[in-house]
DNA sequence: TCAAATATAATAGTAATACTATCATTAACG
DNA sequence: CGTTAATGATAGTATTACTATTATATTTGA
């Protein structure tokens, strides 16, 4: 099981927990910090056994390859999000005020409210921007998840989906809409460092994330008129 | 320069046009079928060649790397997309009926109006939904945009966004709502096929194309009133 | 406290991948 | 008919993605 005050993440997705001993620790942070660095497709476990001053094999007795592995980032992530989502909005009666801070929280502009020392948040947010999309377009998907390696996800987009029909109980599409929100958020992210074209939203800004969170306000303001 | 009937890809995409000899395009018929089959991932110019009864080396010849490879997929159906767009929509002048047709022609619904014999467009707009963010989110993506590799992609995305504008010109949001139509759209049909939960349209539906139109024209008419 | 179990390190090895290079053969072209 | 261009055949290299084995250090618990 899992540790830290709460963020378990699915036991199938690693063979020894690594939130159990020091060097699983280190695989977690620097393989974090390694994969933001050098990029996944870049990313070997020859290349984190050799900045932890470990080996290939010790690493391999952890997880099973470094798909799991980002799999594992990611799951814990969500989890650590859908932690932070449930925890901000627990004293928050009114639909709208309950989404805006869902809002606030997943594009990370509010405080942290859980801190783990050996997993750096905002390269892990970054990490998640980047590679989030790729482990579920894969083959292997529908496999995956019937093991549950989606569910932390899943569980992100249910709350923000329920967010939604509480604020309007008929609305037609509160999934898709939920996706859309959260896909919209990291992409605008993206996009407005790589490829700028395809936002508003500006980099240069220094209320960035100001502007991001009206924009996801706009968006569910309107759709839910 | 790229053939037929106009679709020309970006000439960094490729070592030597695969339009313009028969195992060019050999390569990029079989390829298609090949990456749908199996996967990017699992996919290579060994078994590429393999399947087309020929040599690495000789699809080495045409392009340099599996990468690049399915970027010029994509580019070429970027392209075909961005034809299609303008074609079905020249003679349309009122604004909400333009957007109606392009949603339609975004989904696919709509019949083909530019067939090009060794590409399997149906197959290829498959591979688009599962491969397509996977080409601009890696560490190139900035000397990549450079070398004009998304120019088709944000050519689609600037003509919807243009759509948005001539429906309402003081609409604040027009590229980033048009990249998430597009995303929308992809997603929708991903996820009503693997992760169910994550959408409202059912894969089973006999016309989930029309559900998924209605939820496109819903966002936009809710976005844009 | 000693023996046993456990975790990690060190090393080696294998199959597949991602290429590059060379040379022979065929087709096409002027 | 001779030259050029395209492809095929073959080989080779560095890296990746693992697996296996043995040695050593650490922890545990009887």
């Amino acid at each position: 099981m899992g540790h830290f005050l709460g963020i378990t993440v699915n036991e199938k997705l690693y063979i020894k927990d690594p939130q159990s001993s020091e060097l699983g620790q280190k695989i977690i942070q620097n393989g974090i910090i390694l994969i933001d660095e050098i990029g996944f497709e870049n990313f070997t476990f020859r290349r984190l056994a050799s900045k932890i001053e470990s080996t290939e094999a010790s690493v391999y007795r952890y997880f099973e390859n470094k798909q799991k592995f980002l799999i594992y980032l990611l799951n814990w992530y969500w989890e650590w999000l859908d932690f932070r989502l449930s925890n901000s909005t627990i004293n928050i009666k009114e639909p709208k005020k309950r989404m805006t801070v869902m809002l606030m929280v997943l594009i990370d502009a509010a405080k942290k409210d859980l801190e783990v020392p050996y997993v750096d948040e905002d390269i892990l947010h970054r990490i998640v921007i980047v590679e989030g999309t790729k482990v579920y377009h894969s083959k292997e998907v529908d496999q995956q998840n019937n093991d549950g390696f989606f569910a932390a996800y899943k569980s992100v987009s249910e709350r923000i989906a329920k967010g939604i029909l509480d604020i309007k109980a008929d609305y037609p599409y509160p999934r898709s809409t939920a996706s859309l929100i959260i896909e919209s958020a990291f992409n605008t992210l993206y996009f407005s460092e790589h490829l700028p074209r395809l936002t508003d939203i500006k980099r240069d800004q220094k209320d960035q994330s100001d502007e991001l969170l009206h924009m996801l306000e706009f968006y569910v303001q309107k759709l839910l008129a």
